[in-house]
DNA sequence: GACTGGCACTCGGTCAGTAAGAGTGCCAGG
DNA sequence: CCTGGCACTCTTACTGACCGAGTGCCAGTC
């Protein structure tokens, strides 16, 4: 059985009134606050076929109804209406935005902005290694048989590493090595890489292919294994708006998920789509997420996607006003990066 | 009038019991858990004294006695006893901590150590770059007209800026540029550099002047004003253990709190005594933490302090075991970074 | 055939009243 | 100075009654 327009109708009443107030809604109350143009009566029947179809359920015999995760889905799907910003929002973002100083700036004045737009936990991934390219590699001699390795990525990220050499070496060893591996591998996708490395090894005179071998190692771990992805995190005091009412009575899976970074990089990574995607209660696929939504979105410079931003709040949140500030935000923080 | 020991035995007993059952504890049960040698009617007179003296509080009338803050600072100054690590925890500890394989890596694996084993919010702050000394100091060339300086610090820390060059830049400056910073700052305490910088840039000859100005601004900054400090943090889902009876009923205010870095670092930081430090409720003077303890303590390699790290819980908390766990902690810690 | 008004029914929330239990303060006696 | 006893207070848990919101169903209407 499919659902009329009015049914949908409902439904989206339901979710809209239910986000506002926060509690179950009943047919008397949804026909006085919209104009359905229809009797209470005929509402319940409406609501009847809603819940059958698990769109809607009520807490208990004879309390309002409740959206279900599928009645979520459906009115952002199908049934909400984009909320544009509105100018003081737009004021809010620029304002906040401008005057940021290095990447490390940047990626916490948005996760503090998101958080606060949305009132939710906000997530800011740092531009993705996987997804941007050497720009230059440094070497610094810490002590005759210790370098730091220092990368820095076209995004403006920055890893460093120490490198244990197997013996001393001089000055101009490490020019040397320097410009051999800037040589090979500056401007050269950090996924593409290990190859390259690889070779730099190979090509390597026998005197020298010990430190070369133990420079690479290192290089491999920096570029490709370790530590690849960071993020920063806001907001977690929002987790407590709306009482101890959402999330079921108790923040803590919730906050324990929030520590893990593998986590919450399932959540807001995962950028094939370049579009905005939003996450309903079961669909994240993680228990302890089980009452919560995401909305998450890539960013970057242009077109281009180097890393992913989102918000996490319960399933009952403003989705139109979320997905609308998560955008937006997103945007401008491309266009950010792009400046650079 | 003073106390005799029955009454400090009493308090100690209190607040013994009210940590574990986390009830208000009563004559009665006090005398049958503990062997005080003399009957509930007496313990009543003495509770009596301690209440008057503002040790311990009944919630209602009729109802048994909690500690109050002045108690629990009692108790931590004069009642309790250490409680030494267990040899489980001891391994933990170093379980958890070789392996490290930057500072990065160390200052993560210690704040979920500590956080694991206090089962409380753990803080832990990187080595202060006041109390640091500049290894070395990089200009990479980004391009004509920028460079990139990174600065390494001798306890392992490693800052980055941008600076933007008033005009283009030929590599031999660049290296020249490089090897008159580190001649005057390599090796000297971050506290000490602001007049030094100022040198450098008086003693440059006039054509790049304007050059060195850019530098030096941006080398002040890193140096110490900007971003001083770094945080780490772990555990907040320990907040919601024991209900949401600690902390008078929301976990609002202390998560708020705890997104501040600014107070955090009040909380952890001014080392001056090398002392392990306990703040009790008020003491921390911070209005979102009235119901909060911290125990804090500094690290660093040998004797010296290069941070500080602790933790947060709820003012009903095992200060015997966590002030142990946290000076624990804290000395492997300092011993991990006088390896390097 | 779709909508409506009416009606009986269900169930959660609130309120008052009761009973039980824990804990106290005080007092008189050892 | 300590103790046992006793009256008192106050919280908590439980009960039953009541109210109101909301439903489902049905018969009637457009």
């Amino acid at each position: 059985m499919s659902l009329d327009d009015r049914k949908l109708e409902v439904l989206r009443a339901i979710v809209e009134d239910y986000v506002e107030t926060q509690e179950p809604v009943g047919s008397k109350s949804l026909v006085e606050r919209h104009q359905l143009g229809v009797s209470p009566a005929t509402v319940r029947n409406d609501m009847a076929v809603l819940e059958e179809e698990g769109y809607i359920r009520q807490p208990h015999t004879s309390a309002g109804r409740v959206p279900t995760d599928a009645g979520y889905r459906l009115f952002v799907d199908r049934l909400s209406r984009v909320k544009p910003l509105t100018p003081a929002e737009r004021r809010a973002i620029e304002r906040f935005l401008i005057g940021a100083v290095d990447l490390d700036d940047v990626v916490h004045r948005t996760v503090r902005l998101l958080a606060q737009l949305t009132r939710q936990v906000a997530v800011v991934q740092y531009p993705s290694l996987a997804r941007s390219s050497v720009r230059h590699l440094e070497l610094v001699p810490i002590s005759t048989t210790r370098l730091m390795l220092v990368m820095i990525a076209d995004t403006g990220r920055v890893e460093q590493r120490l490198v244990e050499l197997p013996g001393p070496i001089a000055a101009d060893d490490v020019t040397d090595l320097r410009r051999r591996v800037n040589e090979k591998l500056a401007g050269q996708k950090l996924a593409d890489t290990p190859p390259l490395v690889q070779t730099l090894v190979d090509d390597c005179a026998p005197g020298s292919r010990a430190t070369m071998a133990c420079l690479a190692s290192v290089l491999l771990e920096t570029l490709v294994e370790r530590s690849e992805e960071r993020l920063a995190l806001a907001g977690t005091a929002n987790l407590t708006r709306g009482g101890v009412l959402d999330f079921q009575g108790t923040l803590r899976p919730v906050l324990e998920a929030l520590e893990e970074e593998v986590i919450l990089l399932k959540l807001i990574g995962d950028l094939e789509p370049s579009t905005t995607r939003v996450r309903i209660g079961d669909e994240n696929k993680i228990d302890n997420l089980r009452s919560a939504s995401v909305v998450s979105t890539g960013y970057g410079p242009g077109a281009t996607i180097v890393g992913g931003l989102g918000v996490l709040g319960p399933t009952r949140m403003d989705y139109p006003g979320t997905i609308a500030t998560v955008r937006a935000v997103a945007r401008y923080v491309g266009d950010l990066l792009a400046q650079n």
